[in-house]
RNA sequence: GGGUUGGUAGCUCAAUGGUAGAGCAGUUGCCUUUUAAGCAAUUGGUUCCGGGUUCGAGUCCCGGCCAACCCA
């Protein structure tokens, strides 16, 4: 190797910026420890403004330098705080020629409190005459390019923090998330729900059918399970009497990683006491109107493909049999044989498990060949009994569930329905399921049941695939904030 | 789990099997209302990792890791 200089680290971005953090701290000033508290965000400075007027009212900011431009003895430099930006100019005759000089080493990063008055530049923009500043952290690293931005998806999931910085979508899409998730809140709230908290780790893994995660308690010497969901400790509680509940929190199922599926998402879960899956249907439905009156300003939702999802007006409502009858062309479907079922389903180039049991292969014909086509709203109802056991057989036609799921978007959106409350044919239910699922039984939960449930309607929504469709994002990672990944 | 595409400077990207480049960022100088500021000079590389073919590999072959998309 030729003889490099290796005090010569110039091309070193890291070295560099740790230099001048060294040059700073040999001067007595460390800017980890330095303290200030702005008085008005960016948005809320601008709007201090007046045209015409003398504005000298000082306003104080503080924020990420994401703009640093250098012309001689004046700069202009941009910071960045949860409102927006704002333009900063430094003046050397003005802010003296120590300031000025520190504020030229400043790096693009650094996190700075600003404080001085207001003007409007030549082009227009309204700015923050420098008359002090502050350095509140030494950025050691450098931000990605200021135009091209962050653009490495492996990046921007595992390194979100620098796709917040970045990318004005990406920060605008997950605001969105917060207060959707407010709204539904509020929205429960007013109708008198209590917001509960259930146990995340369960030793029955209960409520849907999934491959949980399996974890280990030292202390009790037994395995234990995440949830993979909200329902059976929600139903206690309306046994003990608080008959509107709702939760909002995380399951966890162990599966693969898709476009559609994280291994742990966000689940509203909802039940309420004297009513049914109609009533959920009007909450829903309400919830959703909601949703789109006070966060999105609009019901007609466009999606990257250029459909417009309308959701004003009434709502499809589809019993599923008839949806499954239609996708295949066979009237008597339900009728045909296992055998003549896998043979359609395989003309209809579905790739179907020979060992799936008949119910499972009409609802792999719904799940691959009619949900996809449910872009507009569409309650679906009266589906198979043997898709789940937690409700109410329908009381005219023994084959099928009181139950809807909300399809929108070509997904699921929410399964809701009348509550199993009837002990005995609970237990039923489960006996019939286990042997053959990974759901266990849950006796503690039909001990609950023995007590007397009141009869119910009750709910879940999807958060994740809510905020898809809501937000246009064309893949759960985009809704998520730290998704993931291998 | 299978298929396809990709991984090159801090970032965004080039490079017929033949000397690894550009823009931005960085460094130095000029510039007191800029808007991807400008001008001039300049630093910066284990081409994801490990093998192989070849006189010669960022490029071709095999294996691995990671990602995106599609399928399961």
């Amino acid at each position: 190797m030729s003889e490099t200089s290796a005090s010569d680290n110039t091309h070193d971005l890291y070295a560099v910026r740790l230099g001048k953090l060294r040059e700073m701290r040999d001067g007595g000033f460390d800017p980890f420890r330095a303290e200030f508290e702005p008085a008005q965000t960016s948005a809320e400075a601008l709007g201090l403004y007046r045209e015409d007027e003398e504005n000298d009212e000082v306003v104080s900011v503080a924020g990420r330098l994401m703009v640093h431009r250098v012309m001689g003895k004046s700069i202009f430099a941009k910071i960045q705080d949860r409102a927006g930006r704002i333009q900063l100019y430094a003046k050397k005759d003005e802010l003296g020629d120590e300031a000025f000089a520190a504020f030229k080493k400043l790096d693009l990063g650094d996190i700075l409190g600003a404080e001085g008055t207001l003007f409007k530049t030549r082009t227009g923009e309204i700015t923050v005459r420098l008359r002090g500043f502050k350095l509140l952290s030494k950025s050691l690293r450098p931000l990605p390019e200021k135009w091209h931005g962050l653009t490495d998806s492996e990046r921007i999931y595992r390194q979100r923090y620098l796709d917040l910085v970045m990318n004005e979508q990406s920060r605008e899409r997950f605001r969105l998330r917060s207060r959707i998730i407010r709204c539904i809140r509020r929205f429960l709230e007013e109708r008198a729900f209590m917001e509960v908290e259930t146990p995340v780790l369960q030793s029955v893994p209960g409520g849907a059918a999934a491959r949980p995660f399996v974890t280990h308690y030292k202390a009790l010497g037994k395995d234990f399970f995440l949830r993979i969901a909200l329902e059976l400790y929600l139903k206690r509680l309306l046994v003990g009497g608080f008959d509107r509940v709702f939760e909002i929190g995380k399951n966890f199922r162990n599966e693969g990683l898709s476009r559609r599926h994280n291994p742990e998402f966000t689940m509203l879960e909802v039940y309420q006491a004297y009513t049914d899956f109609r009533g959920m249907m009007r909450l829903v439905r309400e919830m959703i109107s909601r949703i789109c009156a006070e966060v999105l300003g609009t019901e007609d939702l466009e999606r990257p493909d250029g459909t417009v999802i309308h959701l004003g007006g009434e709502w499809r409502e589809a019993r599923y049999k008839d949806l499954v009858c239609d996708a295949t062309g066979d009237l008597d479907w339900f009728s045909r044989t296992r055998a003549e079922k896998l043979a359609r389903a395989g003309e209809m180039g579905i790739e179907v498990d020979p060992e799936l049991e008949d119910h499972e292969i009409s609802n792999d014909v719904f799940e691959k060949r009619v949900e996809p086509t449910l872009i507009q709203p569409t309650f679906v109802t009266h589906l198979p009994k043997e898709l789940c056991p937690l409700a109410k057989i329908t009381a005219d036609d023994p084959s099928t569930i009181d139950v809807f799921e909300l399809c929108i978007n070509g997904q699921e959106i929410a399964p809701a329905y009348s509550e199993q409350n009837d002990p005995l044919v609970q237990r039923e239910m489960f006996e019939a399921q286990v042997g053959e699922d990974i759901q266990k039984m849950d006796e503690d939960f039909l001990t609950a049941l023995e007590h007397g449930m009141p009869p119910a309607g009750g709910m879940g929504v999807g958060i994740d695939r809510l905020l898809i469709m809501l937000t246009g994002a064309e893949n759960i990672r985009d809704v998520i904030l730290f998704p993931q990944l291998r």
